[in-house]
RNA sequence: GGAGAGGUGGCAGAGUGGUCUAAUGCGCGCGCUUGGAAAGCGCGUGUAGCCGAAAGGUUACCGGGGGUUCGAAUCCCUCCCUCUCCGCCA
């Protein structure tokens, strides 16, 4: 959520982020609920306050002196009218709340003007993903492939897009989770392992609730719903929370499985591992000052970067533009690996800079040690990384004319062996 | 799953219908005192919204939500959580 306050002073900032990431937001409509607000605030304020006065009057009066008994026909009324005046308020509180919920969060000012995918910018490109590979194959047309990735049975047993990994299939993704979490915990992120399952609170306050719910599994009766990605988890870990601000920042590592309905979804993207909806991943989290916020981006990426440099996987960097961006990030990069036998590139990491975005809707702030006032947090997060897209790039990229694939040297220590075969 | 007890400020802990803008203690901050320190003494010490140029004013918040009442931390309903005992269980 955006500051309220940034909105009231200066809307035409707020239309320029808008315009920005060219979406459309009735401005003027959030603006008048919000003017609304303030005068019914106002006149509930007033109320209760003759209320308070009142009460501390009849407190000093003996209970049925003729004085007692009027005050309290007087201030009856006054309770009914409170009783109205404060339902209105909370009516217009909650619709102006939604409203603000439709308002996007700003778009830092390094972010690249554009409206499509298209207009990305490439922030880098890093290995060789133009050279030729004669025996690539797309991931899935590799010969024995359903013998360790078995879509077939998960479709039986669970339904389309849970499939089994078995033997060295399940194998390479241990030893991916094995590497990332080590890697991560090297740069400087304390691993976590939280619960899959949030409650609403939670998912509301990241976001996912209320307008994404169809994208997440629901359990019945409790009302749990299976963690898209340890984000959820992760930031609401300092929900309603006041952090040290000699402790930031804090950075943190999760592992979670990842569940995602991906309603509409179809075609070549959801061929294969390139999208299911049961996956791991590792994600990193940041809770920072909100002076070093850039910085701390700048390094999250990197951090992100240095697993795909380790697998010697070719990627690349977009930055994304404004119509790209996200309705909640100031700033965003995408990692893509390069998917040799698809020739494509698969998006393996996604890595923001929320600001005060989420920890404003989250309630997630630091106590400055000069102003001993509380100020939120900047919040950052970016996979680091996501298994099923970098398990196909490996197959895809490292396959050898004899089909076995050849396991990145620094994944061995962990797989036990230097191929993967099918056999 | 069953039975019971609880949830009050940074912490401990009072408060069972009306100056509660929550006693008291601890902690923390500032000051006094001291050669210096401890002790002692004094003052201060939550979060958020709104109004205001500011000084300041005002309202809300005693686990969440709802209700009763002129008035609720206090009474009622409901949900959540914690603790104790029992049952079941990897």
């Amino acid at each position: 959520m955006l500051d309220p306050k940034l909105l009231r002073e200066s809307p035409d900032l707020v239309r320029a982020a808008i315009a920005k990431k060219h979406l459309e937001v009735d401005l003027d409509a959030v603006l008048a609920i919000d003017a609304a607000w303030r005068t019914q605030l106002q006149a509930v304020e007033a109320l209760r306050g003759a209320q308070k006065s009142a009460n501390t009057a009849m407190a000093a009066l003996p209970k049925g002196t003729p004085e007692f008994v009027a005050k309290v026909a007087e201030m009856k009324a006054v309770s009914a009218q409170v009783k109205k005046a404060e339902l209105r308020l909370k009516e217009t509180e909650e619709k102006f709340r939604a409203a603000m919920l439709t308002v996007p969060n700003l778009p830092h000012a390094s972010v690249p003007e554009g409206r499509t995918p298209e207009e990305n910018v490439v922030f880098s490109l890093h290995g060789a993903h133009g050279e030729p590979r004669p025996h690539a194959l797309p991931h899935w047309e590799i010969p024995g492939f359903e013998k360790l990735f078995d879509f077939a049975r998960g479709a039986k047993v669970t339904g389309a897009g849970f499939p089994f990994f078995i033997g060295d299939g399940a194998r390479l993704v241990r030893s991916l989770l094995q590497f990332f979490l080590e890697e991560d915990g090297r740069a400087g992120y304390v691993e976590v392992s939280p619960p899959i399952f949030v409650n609403a609170a939670s998912a509301t306050a990241t976001g996912q609730l209320p307008d994404k719910e169809g994208q997440m599994y629901e359990t019945t009766p409790d009302r749990l719903f299976a963690v898209p990605t340890a984000e959820v988890p992760l930031t609401n870990f300092f929900r309603d929370e006041i952090l040290d601000e000699a402790a930031l920042p804090v950075m943190r590592c999760a592992y979670t499985p990842c569940f995602r309905r991906e309603a509409g979804s179809y075609g070549k993207d959801v061929r294969g591992l390139n999208r299911v909806h049961q996956f791991d991943k590792v994600e990193l989290l940041k809770w920072v000052h909100p002076s070093t916020s850039y910085v701390e981006l700048d390094k999250l990426r990197d951090d992100a970067e240095r697993l795909l440099r380790k697998l010697e996987l070719p990627y690349r960097v977009l930055l994304m533009c404004g119509g790209d961006l996200g309705f909640a990030q100031s700033k965003k990069y995408d990692l893509e690996v390069w998917a040799a036998g698809q020739k494509r590139w698969l998006e393996v990491s996604s890595c923001s800079n929320f600001e005060s975005f989420q920890a404003r809707r989250a309630q997630i702030r630091y106590r400055p040690k000069d102003t001993g006032k509380p100020e939120l947090v900047h919040t950052l997060n970016g996979s680091g990384l996501a298994v099923p897209r970098v398990l196909a790039a490996i197959l895809e990229n490292n396959l050898q004319p004899d089909g076995r694939v050849k396991i990145p040297a620094v994944l061995v220590p962990y797989f036990g062996k230097e191929h993967l075969s099918f056999a």
